[in-house]
DNA sequence: CGGCGGCAATCGTCTGACACTTGGATGGAG
DNA sequence: CTCCATCCAAGTGTCAGACGATTGCCGCCG
């Protein structure tokens, strides 16, 4: 094993919770143990755990039943991550609007027709709850909804991956571009296409909320890359 | 602000990072100086930094001209994280075989597609050079070619998203059945299809491409979920 | 029986010290 | 003048010890 102390305890630990050893749940020796264990000083075993919690493996809380306990990572988590290293791919310009919007026509308009084939009465109300009257909502909460309902719809789908993986796209997309100043009518077109889907996955059309989905991006699209252009001057 | 201080600082730091006031590959402080600036001792520092370097947001070295770079997550990076919370969350049996694979199919049949468009003459030879002989190779072998044809393939497509994206789910599911007795014939197969794969590509033809590579997956899928079948009894 | 205060376990934080790594500066040999 | 060995300075890496803060439990007292 090569590097510092802190990154050799921090690997032998994760391998041990990758490989079902350590079973999530299962509470950590306290950190003296830890400490003792591997013959290494309390402050490197904390270096240790603090790179696995940021990692979300683990969980550490305090008081005489506290310690670090082997954590499940959340499809929140994950998708938290995802967004971050994005956010930074994209702002080196490693990554193009066109790229992210490619990989939402990928997986979002599928994800409308399975939505549509298997949506529960419950996420079907979620649905329409994330919907938003374009004049009477100020840009805050019109921005905010509209993610909304691109998340829900994700989640009706029934594959938690697919939150996980999109989620981030449209987060970046909207953080980026949720403050400019949208074309004209844009806010109604979205909102207008967001009823639109919302009655196709009532009324169970998977082609048709295919086809919607599909149109709905193409304007988003439009839009984004247009917004972008400006920005760049 | 609340909770335990180095999570605090972290955060700060964190934030300047993404928000771009902390430019990659700008140097922080170091460990005494932010310690007298946010009023901490030096192990608090030193926890927070191991947060964030475990987060790919930082990277340290020792020496004279060491001290902690902001950098930028690469593809590789953001791949190996999504790779153990999607094998965590499929240990949890909160993602299943099936999902997994439909999510390939969405990724990698247009992605057989774009790549037959817009490949290189040197990716061709990438591809070439991850095809394998299934009668020479052993199973360590063999599987790990497996997954760099697929890898570059998806590189060739020029949308590094993809990559980041799509590689963790197939190794998740490699490491997973890799091992694994596959049923007769199967590595053939495979190598059969990656063959015609090579060629469609090499021949720019993107159709071809698309339909050859949703058979393969769907070969690959029929496989998975009976190894997934035998596995669970 | 219920509230309340102490108690123990554990993490959180600070201080100070020293070892290790690294790259440049220094100085002598050829 | 060039080259190489050596020393030095700036950092991180690691350890030991101490004390504070938090939390849940247990026993005491009303």
């Amino acid at each position: 094993m090569t590097g510092p102390a802190y990154a050799v305890l921090a690997g032998t630990i994760r391998a041990r919770i990758l490989s079902g050893e350590l079973a999530p749940g299962s509470r950590l020796p306290n950190e003296q143990e830890l400490s003792a264990d591997f013959g290494v000083g309390r402050s490197t075993v904390r270096e240790a755990l603090r790179s696995l919690a940021s990692q979300d493996l683990i969980q550490t809380t305090r008081g005489v039943s506290g310690g670090s306990f082997v954590s499940v990572p959340t499809v929140g988590h994950l998708s938290a991550h995802l967004e971050t290293g994005v956010t930074l791919m994209a702002a080196a310009e490693r990554v193009t609007v066109g790229q992210l919007m490619s990989l939402r026509h990928l997986l979002e308009v599928p994800a409308a027709g399975e939505a549509a084939r298997h949506r529960t009465d419950e996420q079907l109300e979620d649905l329409r709850r994330a919907e938003f009257d374009p004049a009477e909502s100020t840009g805050e909460a019109t921005y905010s909804a509209n993610q909304d309902f691109h998340l829900v719809l994700l989640r009706a789908t029934g594959n938690p991956l697919l939150e996980v993986i999109t989620a981030p796209l449209f987060r970046v997309l909207a953080t980026r571009f949720g403050r400019d100043h949208a074309p004209d009518g844009f806010w109604s077109c979205v909102a207008d296409d967001h009823a639109e889907l919302h009655d196709l996955v009532a009324a169970r059309d998977a082609d048709g909320a295919i086809t919607a989905m599909r149109r709905h991006l193409d304007h988003l699209t439009g839009a984004y890359l247009q917004m972008d252009r400006l920005s760049r001057g």
